[in-house]
DNA sequence: AATAAATTGTTGCATAATGCAACTGATTCA
DNA sequence: TGAATCAGTTGCATTATGCAACAATTTATT
């Protein structure tokens, strides 16, 4: 179907740059914070989910464990994370945020929560929710696609 | 307005999910093409431009431009992209793809114009028109907004 | 016409990220 | 009890990245 074709055009050109928007805005958040983007992602990724163990990191964040490993360790040596042993099972580190990699955490969030406030504010009021079920849809379809 | 605060939080999560979908796919079609994502990235906003210098590139891809530099003298060693001079200004480097470079490319787009008109194809057509508004919503308010 | 300023692209340098493989220590399974 | 599996670490190699300084060229100023 010719319709879908071109409206498979569509969809990949305004990823692209979404991608490339979000690409800008995400490594001026980690310049924010004095931090790498890896290092940035990684503790808003402990910071929404509490605790986590390296390898639910790794997972989280698409990477290698080994990579985990060492963004964790660095964050852990600049005391934003703290690791501490699983009393349940010893190959286990738990990560969790240390006071100051939750005023970290905190100020990312409202950086973050005040940007897309100002985007949202942006947005013709009676469009804004179906902007958002757009962008639910297409995570849907993405979900149930192979590749992710 | 609570409404806002809300669904500015919803609008992030999206974002959030979407970025790390996006980059899984991005990162398995660049191991496709036996390439870095950089390498890729740079290939592809040649492709599409034509020509390109230096610059425009670095532009592109907001990269440094001794990064852009660097990327597409990997690509002219690899025989995907072409370096000329520019005859009109002799600062000027024009680059182009290969006739090489031409395939990967097209290989590149038939892989992912597939993927995406599958995902679109996941997608009830009453549907797709309003995603695709919501995601063109989005990108007008980003534009608009003063980060990117 | 001569000089200064600006532009393009390159290179040196330093930093960081990344994944693979191999390893250690701990737990689970047969 | 020993083997298999799991979690995390480390060595290694590769790549990306940006900043500053530089050279060559073009444009602007005097």
């Amino acid at each position: 179907m010719n319709n879908t074709t071109a409206q498979a055009a569509t969809l990949r050109e305004l990823l692209r740059t979404l991608i490339r928007k979000l690409g800008v805005l995400e490594r001026s958040e980690a310049g924010c914070c004095d931090m790498t983007l890896s290092q940035c992602n990684a503790l808003i990724e402990v910071g929404r989910a509490g605790v986590l163990s390296v390898n639910q990191l790794a997972d989280r964040l698409n990477l290698d464990k080994s990579t985990a490993s060492r963004v964790s360790d660095k964050l852990v040596l600049d005391g934003q994370l703290l690791r501490q042993e699983d009393p349940n099972d010893r190959r286990y580190v738990v990560l969790k945020l240390t006071e100051r990699g939750s005023q970290t955490y905190a100020n990312m969030e409202n950086r973050m929560t005040a940007y897309f406030e100002e985007v949202m504010a942006g947005v013709d009021p009676a469009e804004r929710t179906a902007m958002l079920r757009g962008l639910q849809t297409l995570d849907a379809a993405l979900n149930s696609d192979s590749c992710c």
